[in-house]
DNA sequence: AACTCGGGGCA
DNA sequence: TGCCCAGAGTT
């Protein structure tokens, strides 16, 4: 952008771009995570972090089979439930964060998962990305999910300029809709794994090319 | 704010 | 080989 764009004018692009995005990629909400219960969904996201969706899948397919209940994960051995995920990676700490997870989620929340920012960032491995990932999928609170993907593009269209994932955050609830918020994060993160990629992004072929101030050519 | 944890994918 | 990747905890 030459010039700044005012408020209005940043409306009108966020707008465009979500349309854009509706267009390319539907408003069907799809988790890219294997899940069938709350607990199973926190423990795939909290071991989802630094490591792609598919590779969580493959692990959790037999995990959840061999850790059928939240009290079988808080009693597992960790060398073992080490073992069991050690192709995804952080496993060790990962497999410590599980477990004490869950032995929270039996005694402090009746073996339920929590709904609130505060409890569930209370849990450990638990931040702000996989809390609101919680939130939106299972307690559908309007929830802004802030990865790498989502912090990356955000930037380059100019819809937040903070480096702090929780001020991105913020700022992103001032730009969006929020009955938008689940889609967008979905749709964003499609995006960062087929064109916006971080290294030698394709906008030649990005549908949000004439949004977009960062795109090439 | 900087550092650590880590294996897999890909050039 | 070297570099990147859907984060969170500790200091």
């Amino acid at each position: 952008m030459a010039k700044r764009e005012t408020k209005a004018e940043l409306k009108a692009r966020v707008d465009h771009v979500l349309a854009a995005l509706d267009q390319e990629y539907g408003t069907e909400y799809v988790c890219y995570l294997n899940h069938e219960t709350p607990w199973q969904l926190l423990i795939a996201v909290i071991m989802s972090a630094q490591c792609t969706d598919a590779r969580v899948n493959i692990v959790t397919a037999d995990l959840f089979k061999k850790y059928d209940s939240i009290e079988k994960f808080a009693n597992a051995d960790l060398k073992e439930l080490e073992n069991d995920i050690h192709s995804i990676g952080f496993y060790h700490m990962k497999a410590k964060n599980i477990i004490s997870c869950c032995r929270d989620l039996v005694t402090r929340f009746g073996g339920e998962v929590p709904g609130t920012m505060e409890e569930l960032t209370s849990l450990a491995g638990v931040g702000r990305k996989t809390a609101n990932v919680i939130r939106g999928n299972i307690y559908n609170e309007p929830s802004i999910v802030v990865d790498t993907h989502v912090k990356r593009i955000s930037r380059k269209l100019g819809f937040a300029k903070a480096e702090d994932p929780e001020k991105i955050e913020m700022e992103l609830m001032k730009v969006l809709p929020k009955e938008h918020w689940i889609l967008w994060n979905i749709q964003i993160i499609t995006l960062g794994r087929s064109i916006c990629f971080a290294r030698s992004p394709k906008c030649k072929e990005c549908f949000l090319r004439e949004y977009c101030p960062s795109a090439d050519q």
